[in-house]
RNA sequence: AGCGGAAUGGAGCAGUUGGUCAGCUCGCUUGGCUCAUAACCAAGAGGCCGCAGGUUCGAGUCCUGUUUCCGCAACCA
């Protein structure tokens, strides 16, 4: 495996910054950060990655609509996002790169340029789909089955000749295949890896890459051609090396070259990431990504979609504030399928809250620390050790980190059996040595849980293991039951 | 049209290679306990695993057909 190297690469994908952060980045986020978390605590130096897509039309107008300059409208959005780091508990040392960053734009460029020398980039005239109606350029996928638009049925659509450049994908579709055929698991789980095979298998169409820039002003600049910018692909993608200081700094070779680099996507990006970014890494001479995860969507009650008129969206900033970043955090890990889309209801929230949090891993610590303190139960030489399961190894490795919550759980359920199985309240009074070692060996399980935690629920599993150094009981519940 | 996913007790889900697979969590009922955040433990009620065929000694688990729901359907991050 890849035992001798020790270096780790991690990244989400880059929201675009046209709204507040969602549920579903969140999640994301999260996760990425509990395998870099983790991967950390398994003695690897760990890369980890995130940012923000700052370019694109649609920003530019809106900045322009709220009379705000776009690098200052960017900038407010930037910050917000940075915001999720301290909101969501994410580790400290992660890495955000803004696609308006200079050594991104720069290292876009460079891509650019290397593509093109390797001949992968060429021009053509791309005809663009004018509504007169809307005043907008339409994809195919916004007209309806008769080749007009929804909203003006009847007026034509205009045909606008326009030169873009396009990026020659139709020659990746072997090399693609191959790829696959000699990474059975790269991508996660294998149901997405099957839908981008079969899409691949089925035929590439070259993309179209630029934007004219008197139609699209702000986006990176192609290389030696005044008159055009980057569209998404060329700007947004390249952002997963750009972080690693590539072409010139060392980091890129460490962790994107020997560390196994690792992708978080929601299943709409699995094509970009799992297809079109590993094809510009090869017109590139750029090695492939090592895996690509891909979650499902966080959805309403009964599997529908999230939406503002449905009145169904769920707000993380709302939840940590009423909660706490690890109820969150707790949720999104342990009760939203680690693959398959779930809905999130704040009713389901509380119900686990309680259940699992508050009356669970929260009570079971107060109950146990209660008896030590009160006994007088003393206990050194804790070592802090992980539980010892090997299935909890395994389903990280595999990603299904709903799966490693569930096996701790399982041994919060157990530690309460044992307790009441013991009841060292009742020996206290007959049998003082008894229950004094059934005290200590039901913290040390409950140190082994802590410590498990750690890359899960990192603020808990702190307070959890000081509790236990101090041998104090908590003074604050660690989670509120509520109502 | 096509592609992918889903369909398991009231709800949300596990069930990798077919034979303790009918299970987990929440909820519900009853009993126990009292150290704890009215928390904890135990027992119980509740499902013919979407439907119809087929393969097999044996199928949620494989094959065929069918119904319903969701996503994608390419330049939309």
């Amino acid at each position: 495996m890849t035992e001798k190297n020790k270096n780790f690469y991690i990244t989400t994908t880059l929201p675009y910054v046209n709204a507040d952060p969602h549920v579903g980045f969140a999640m994301e986020f999260v996760r990425a950060d509990v395998i870099a978390r983790w991967k950390k605590s398994q003695g690897y130096n760990v890369f980890f990655n995130t940012g923000t897509d700052e370019h694109g039309q649609k920003l530019f107008t809106a900045a322009e609509k709220e009379g705000v300059d776009v690098q200052d409208y960017v900038d407010g959005y930037a910050e917000k996002f940075r915001g999720l780091k301290d909101l969501l508990g994410i580790t400290q040392d992660v890495h955000f790169i803004r696609t308006t960053d200079e050594n991104h734009i720069k290292a876009a460029q460079t891509f650019w340029r290397l593509c093109n020398q390797n001949g992968y980039i060429y021009k053509k005239t791309y005809q663009a789909k004018y509504c007169v109606g809307c005043e907008l350029e339409k994809t195919d996928s916004e007209l309806d089955d008769d080749g007009e638009c929804p909203i003006h049925k009847g007026r034509p659509i205009e045909l606008i000749d326009e030169e873009n450049y396009f990026f020659k994908w139709s020659a990746f579709q072997k090399p693609l295949l191959a790829f696959y055929e000699e990474n059975p698991n790269f991508v996660i789980p294998d149901f997405r890896f099957n839908e981008i095979k079969a899409f691949v298998e089925r035929g590439l169409e070259d993309f179209s890459i630029s934007r004219l820039k008197s139609k699209m002003s702000w986006g990176i600049p192609v290389p030696d051609d005044e008159d055009q910018v980057m569209y998404v692909w060329f700007d947004a993608l390249v952002n997963y090396i750009s972080t690693l200081g590539w072409p010139t700094e060392s980091e890129f070779k460490d962790f994107w070259i020997y560390g196994t680099p690792t992708q978080y996507c929601g299943k709409d990006n699995l094509r970009q990431q799992s297809a079109m970014w590993q094809s510009m890494l090869m017109a590139a001479g750029i090695s492939n990504s090592h895996k690509i995860i891909v979650d499902g969507f966080i959805t309403g009650d009964g599997g529908i979609k999230m939406s503002k008129s449905i009145g169904n969206v769920i707000n993380p900033y709302d939840v940590v504030s009423g909660y706490g970043t690890d109820a969150l955090r707790f949720f999104l890990l342990k009760e939203v399928s680690s693959f398959e889309d779930s809905p999130f209801t704040m009713d389901r929230f509380k119900a686990s809250y309680n259940a699992n949090l508050a009356n669970g891993l929260g009570n079971l610590t107060s109950r146990l620390l209660n008896m030590t303190v009160s006994y007088g139960v003393s206990f050194d030489h804790i070592t802090f050790e992980p539980l010892a399961n090997d299935e909890i190894e395994k389903a990280y490795n595999e990603f299904d980190i709903a799966k490693v919550m569930n096996i701790v759980w399982a041994e919060i359920n157990g530690l309460d059996k044992f307790i009441q199985e013991t009841e060292p309240f009742k020996t206290i009074k007959t049998n003082e040595v008894k229950a004094h070692s059934d005290l200590k060996y039901a913290i040390l399980r409950l140190s082994h849980i802590a410590t498990t935690l750690a890359p899960l629920l990192p603020e808990t599993s702190e307070k959890i293991i000081s509790l236990i150094k101090e041998n104090k009981k908590p003074e604050q519940p660690l989670f509120l039951r509520k109502e």
